[in-house]
RNA sequence: GGAGGGAUGGCAGAGCGGACGAAUGCGAAGCACUUGAAAUGCUUUGGGCCAAAAGCCCCGUGGGUUCAAAUCCCACUCCCUCCGCCA
């Protein structure tokens, strides 16, 4: 959640910033007045309480001095307070909780270089990346010829092959959840592997620490990365066991060190993660539900990080590296998309996408989003540091982005690599994680 | 699933109605002593609300009893141990 003191002291500011992404003026406020009142309460509680603490006190040295009598008087008078205090104490939390509820629904504000516009439409493509083109700027930036054979949408490879079955994946789970075979689930194996090989490099200096962490989770888990309670109805949940499926490994990454207060010197703290991902896609129902463009379940590597406000923006760039890394390391045409105000996730303060491009679809894939969350995340999830001067207590900055989402990956490897006979050419880069073999046949399906 | 035990500061661990935001030990920081270090001694060392001194809150969470609760009562959550079941 953002700080409640910057709308106090900036209200103008921070009205402007929320409503620049779609918050509307009446519910910025609301918070305003609600806070107010908070204050208000809290102050004439704060202050009956002191007063009862007194007669407590003196209460106590009235029977320390055996006058019973002054000590009955002085009881009922601190009885009567304490009656009215009761009062004063309900009204103080539940404004408290109306403000705090009120808060969770605020989406962070987003940094001033955030460009402004209402949908996905505005946000304001970066660079463009070409394996024969190399880094280009996006004016100049001409999408080459894909050979005809890469011109065919991968749910025909993958039937064609076998390595895809999402006829019998909907027999097991309905529509929009996949099912790969044979050489298409050794793909996915061998995805992960390979990024998850990449991130934890020692030889960079900064290893991503590898994590497998829980797919299900408690309610505060998901409330602290923004997912609830705002996005309940995005999220599987099992209700007789109070636990949710997790959208993204992002969701218990962040909350592995919740109510915890790290040193300084631990930051900047870097993680990544192998996890299946949940999304009910409530919104979207008949949007691109052919192949896997848009799944219930999907497995993604994650990559994380906590800093401090000073690391952050540099993390952020790291973070997008690393997620750029192994799309060129795969030879995948991607672009770098600097997400608008309209666009921008609830809890981000800014986010770079990366889509890729899907020749049997000719569209542009988000296969990674690599976000810059401010302090919000850390704020809902109670996640200081102490600094290293002895100058207090922080909140963290949290970072993450996916490097990388596998379905569309596998989807758009699927294309690229096709060859006129029908077989799938896969990077040479993942050979050491598929026996050395790198190309499906078509005739017999496996690899050779 | 059944039975028991527990939840207190960075950790260990006391306190079991008022003098307790909390003994003691360990750890950490500073200072002194020392050529340096160790040892020793002294001092400091939780978080939050509030613009803030003051004031207020926090001993798992929520409620209750009381003038007064870490301490008594109730409920919940979580953790641990044993038994059962099990990948």
């Amino acid at each position: 959640m953002i700080d409640i003191r910057l709308l106090r002291d900036d209200p103008v500011g921070v009205r402007a910033s929320l409503v620049r992404r779609g918050v509307s003026e009446s519910q910025v406020d609301e918070l305003i007045e609600t806070d107010q009142s908070f204050r208000e309460s809290v102050l004439a509680r704060d202050e009956a309480r002191a007063e009862l603490n007194l007669l407590s006190k003196s209460v106590e040295a009235a029977y320390k001095s055996k006058d019973i009598e002054k000590a009955g008087e002085l009881r009922a008078q601190a009885k009567e307070l304490g009656d009215r205090l009761s009062g004063l104490e309900e009204a103080c939390t539940s404004v408290e909780n109306k403000r705090r509820e009120q808060l969770l629904y605020i989406p962070n504000i987003p940094d001033d270089h955030v460009p402004d516009g209402a949908s996905d439409q505005d946000n304001v493509p970066i660079r463009y990346w070409h394996k024969d083109l190399g880094e280009v700027l996006p004016q100049e930036f001409v999408l080459p010829e894909f050979a005809d054979s890469t011109r065919v949408p991968h749910w025909e490879i993958g039937t064609e092959l076998g390595i895809l079955d999402l006829e019998r994946a909907t027999k097991l789970s309905g529509a929009m959840f996949p099912m790969f075979r044979g050489p298409g689930s050794r793909m996915i194996r061998a995805l992960t592997a390979f990024a998850l090989d990449i991130h934890g490099d020692e030889s960079t200096g900064h290893p991503y620490e590898e994590v497998r962490p829980p797919t299900m989770v408690r309610t505060e888990t998901m409330v602290s990365t923004g997912h609830l309670p705002k996005f309940a109805d995005d999220a599987y949940h099992l209700e007789r066991d109070s636990l949710w499926a997790i959208p993204t490994a992002e969701v218990p990454l962040t909350s592995m060190y919740r109510d915890e207060i790290v040193e300084e010197s631990f930051l900047p703290k870097r993680l990544t993660a192998f996890t299946a991902c949940f999304r009910r896609e409530a919104g979207s129902a008949g949007r691109d539900t052919r192949g896997l463009l848009r799944l219930h379940e999907f497995d993604k590597v994650e990559i994380l990080a906590y800093a401090t406000a000073d690391q952050a923006q540099e993390l952020h760039q790291e973070l997008l590296a690393k997620a750029e890394e192994l799309l060129r390391l795969l030879g995948i045409t991607y672009r770098v998309v600097d997400l608008c105000t309209g666009d921008l996730g609830n809890s981000s303060k800014r986010t770079f996408d990366l889509e890729a491009y899907s020749p049997g679809t000719d569209k542009w894939l988000e296969v990674s989003s690599v976000s810059w969350f401010g302090d919000y995340q850390a704020r809902r999830a109670n996640l200081r540091y102490r600094k290293a001067d002895g100058s207090g207590v922080e909140y963290c900055h949290t970072l993450n982005g996916s490097a990388l989402a596998w379905a569309r990956i596998w989807a758009i490897l699927v294309e690229i690599g096709r060859q006129q006979d029908g077989s799938v050419v896969l990077p040479q880069v993942l050979a050491p994680y598929l026996g050395g073999k790198t190309t499906i046949d078509a005739k017999t399906s496996r690899l050779v």
